[in-house]
DNA sequence: GAAAAAATGGATTGTCAACTCCAGAAAATG
DNA sequence: CATTTTCTGGAGTTGACAATCCATTTTTTC
């Protein structure tokens, strides 16, 4: 996201790759544990550095996080953008791929940049509005596919497909949260139906 | 939720009220920034009590956050479970209560049960049960109103009310979760709204 | 291929936060 | 009213973790 050209300028392809390994393992832990519950040792280790290779890519800790929210939004809102969302058959598939990768983990961990937002959001005022522009990107893409689909007549003309669409991202977050709390992947099936449902009466 | 009955037993009254203004000075600070950005001495300070009290009540920090956990789930569930669910009227007032709240904070913090079940879950897994068993709590008293409109033909017969009942309580917690993110109270009025649109045609 | 820049290793430091200890005041108990 | 228990004050200890330092190696650049 708000990432400075000058750090990355003065990259060789070797420091790049060391420094990739760092976001990679920083955000699988941050994603496993939390931040806060994740040391910058712990990170050390993961990727295999020494101490001074994570501050020689970093400034601080924060920085890293913020580079670990960035990772996490391309790749998740990168697997969003990758389903269709202009028909019901693309909804219903989309909700598949979200539940199989649910129940890949029973649950835990929630949504990578949920988790991350919900963490930050009162903490980081920085990493909030990081976050907060990856959500809108999210609902971007949901907001296309149903807007398209109004335009196609398959949504009433009474209906406002910005407000479903943010309706549905809202579901699945929801859905991600009760799943991480009570290690089940009925919630998430359960709330994605429930808008589905409601797209289809729409 | 599971606290020892011997840590109760020996409390004078005096000692009850130091131990409850413990509790919800760091219930306050720990919705307002979270369980690992507040320090004992944070609270140690808001309730104006020595560090050694602090101790003399709660074993450790973790047994401090049980016990918010429990004050949370006590005033939000008893919260919730003064609304009506069985009447679409019911909904509605439900619904405007909860986005007063937030509109109230303008997001921040989010549920007090949500961001801590999102921050605790995967750390300390008696925090996860407890915060579990309060949403169970939460979602009964939905699905009861849902059920009892069922029961009185308000919903069709193919419907499920139990489903219904957790879809709802995922679409709030995703609105609260992305009020929270971004810093809007829309989110949660969308959510609902569209919860409440699905009732009515279910 | 020499000089400059970037990358790496690992020991070290300083801070902060959780938790302990002991001694004394207030309150309950019989 | 004596003694036992609970409650309170605050200084002190410990450990963990973020961050720094300096020396060395590798890579780039001209």
């Amino acid at each position: 996201m708000t990432q400075t050209k000058e750090t990355i300028a003065k990259l060789t392809p070797k420091g790049e790759r060391t420094r990739q390994r760092i976001v990679e393992g920083a955000a699988a832990l941050i994603h496993e544990h939390g931040v806060a519950n994740t040391t910058v040792d712990d990170v050390r280790s993961a990727a295999g550095v020494s101490s001074s290779q994570l501050y020689h890519y970093f400034r601080d800790k924060d920085e890293l996080v913020r580079a670990v929210i960035a990772q996490q939004a391309y790749l998740v809102v990168g697997a969003q953008e990758r389903h269709q969302f202009d028909t019901l058959e693309g909804l219903r598939n989309w909700r598949e791929f979200v539940v199989r990768s649910v129940r890949r983990q029973r649950g835990r961990g929630g949504c990578p940049l949920g988790s991350l937002g919900s963490e930050l959001a009162d903490t980081d005022s920085g990493a909030r509005g990081d976050v907060s522009l990856s959500f809108d990107r999210w609902e971007a893409a949901v907001r296309d596919g149903l807007r398209a689909m109004k335009a196609r007549g398959a949504l009433k003309v009474t209906t406002n497909p910005d407000d479903l669409a943010l309706a549905t991202l809202a579901a699945l977050q929801g859905g991600l949260l009760l799943a991480k709390i009570h290690r089940s992947v009925k919630p998430v099936e359960t709330a994605l139906d429930a808008m589905i449902a409601l797209i289809e009466l729409s």
